[in-house]
DNA sequence: AGAGTGACGTCCT
DNA sequence: GAGGACGCCACTC
């Protein structure tokens, strides 16, 4: 086994753990923060995403994976995470950044 | 070495 | 807001 690669692995997980109750956040930010590209955040997380809130993984506009679809939205609503109407995640309050973990209350500006 | 695939992202219509 | 097309990164056949 390739040391790096679990390394990798371990990062991605890291991130996915600490995110808080209530919030998410997208592949392409776990990626950008682990490094190499979201499609491969994706696949670590298929493989060793059994131990971690998945969950709180979504797409870069809120949409969610057809296979956590059902999954994921009773979790959002036991979390009380902003949804729309639509099924989507509403980014813009749930949205939480792996490279910033001070929590800056995410204004968007 | 080349082609196909996937728990994705961004741009365009 | 929704749907389709192209691009990226790493893995597998």
């Amino acid at each position: 086994m390739d040391p790096a690669k679990e390394e990798y692995v371990e990062r991605v997980l890291s991130c996915v753990e600490q995110i808080p109750p209530g919030r998410v956040t997208t592949y392409g930010a776990i990626a950008a923060v682990v490094g190499g590209g979201p499609r491969q955040v994706g696949s670590v997380m298929a493989h060793h995403g059994g131990p971690v809130p998945w969950w709180r993984v979504v797409r870069a506009d809120g949409s969610l994976p057809p296979s956590h679809d059902g999954e994921a939205r009773e979790r959002y609503a036991a979390e009380g995470t902003p949804c729309s109407s639509t099924g989507r995640v509403q980014m813009r309050e749930a949205f939480w950044d792996p490279a910033r973990p001070e929590d800056e209350v995410e204004r968007i500006s």
